[in-house]
DNA sequence: AAGACGAAAGTGGTTGA
DNA sequence: TCAACAACTTTCGTCTT
């Protein structure tokens, strides 16, 4: 007990591979997701208030904007049903003027994206996105009405695209079939659209690092801390011997991991291993054996079958 | 009987003329 | 815009444990 004070885990899978994003003040678990503590950061104000006058004066923010609200959060509703019946009738009219002004503006753009960010909070939060992530979806799917991309596409798609490239440049990848499922678009649709909206957008990203993939496969298949570190091991000298350029990251880090259990005498099934990385058993197959070849590993595998 | 292996044909995307 | 191409998948038969 005493010692859990000082090692963090995650409460949700008990995973210890805890991320701190600065940016935002928050820790993230890479493995599920969960966001595991927010707000580190001390946001609170710096001054000390007596009464109503000393806190006008010294206040200068408002709530704080955010890309996940339609208009960032800084728009105006104009009046709230109750003190107007204290105006007179001048007054009053010149509320309903500027109520029928406020319902003639808020009208195709800003109603999209009121819908569109509803659709995208529900599916990072099926997937448990921390909310950095989140908030780059949003700022993307923003730009991307902004220039017009999302017509002749729709509207969930191209929600499914900005998320999906908001998890590749936080570095916590999901893949295509994750982010189907969560969205139930069609995977291809929702690569095409990833790719449409990140070269229009000119968002630059990396192509996304295998080892990212590790914690959560290793979680899913639960395999103990040394099977996943002795993967990433394997995958860290098999990126020396350029074997992962031009392959795809999650067929690498699963051959990765069945080899990494192999040694450690925990063993999977190719099939198992294959079903969480979302990839075949041939591709597993085709990555272990240049695995085998290059990196001289089928002493070591032999070793331990003998013990 | 299940898992591992590998050959062959098919798919969708990238690249270069 | 089209054809060649590389990576990956699907399918299926064979071998191993």
């Amino acid at each position: 007990m005493a010692q859990s004070r000082f090692i963090k885990k995650c409460p949700e899978c008990g995973g210890i591979n805890l991320i701190i994003n600065k940016d935002r003040g928050e820790m993230t678990c890479k493995d599920c997701g969960l966001v595991v503590e927010e707000k580190m950061i001390d946001f609170g104000q710096e001054w000390r208030e007596f009464d109503h006058e000393q806190a006008d004066k010294r206040r200068r923010t408002g709530a704080p904007s955010s890309w996940t609200k339609f208009d960032k959060g800084l728009g105006t509703d104009i009046g709230s049903r109750g003190d107007i019946y204290q105006l007179k009738s001048k007054e009053r009219n010149k509320y309903f003027r500027l109520k029928k002004w406020q319902h003639r503006i808020s009208t195709a753009i800003e109603r999209n994206l009121k819908l569109a960010l509803a659709e995208l909070k529900r599916v990072s939060s099926f997937l448990k996105l921390p909310a950095s992530v989140e908030e780059e979806a949003a700022r993307i799917y923003t730009l991307a009405v902004q220039r017009g991309l999302v017509r002749g596409r729709s509207m969930e798609s191209v929600v499914s695209g900005a998320l999906y490239a908001a998890c590749r440049r936080h570095e916590v990848p999901r893949t295509l079939d994750e982010l189907s499922e969560a969205s139930g678009i069609d995977k291809k649709e929702i690569g095409r659209t990833y790719r449409f909206v990140t070269r229009e957008l000119g968002i630059r990203i990396l192509p996304s690092n295998p080892v990212d993939y590790i914690p959560r496969f290793a979680s899913a298949l639960k395999l103990n801390a040394e099977t996943q570190s002795k993967a990433v091991e394997i995958l860290e000298q098999a990126q020396k011997s350029e074997l992962t350029s031009g392959r795809g990251p999650t067929g690498i880090a699963a051959a990765s991991l069945y080899v990494a259990a192999l040694i450690n005498n925990e063993k999977k099934t190719q099939r198992e291993v294959a079903d969480v990385a979302g990839v075949t058993e041939v591709t597993i197959r085709n990555r272990y054996k240049e695995l085998l070849r290059e990196l001289n590993l089928k002493d070591v595998i032999k070793k331990v079958e003998e013990d």
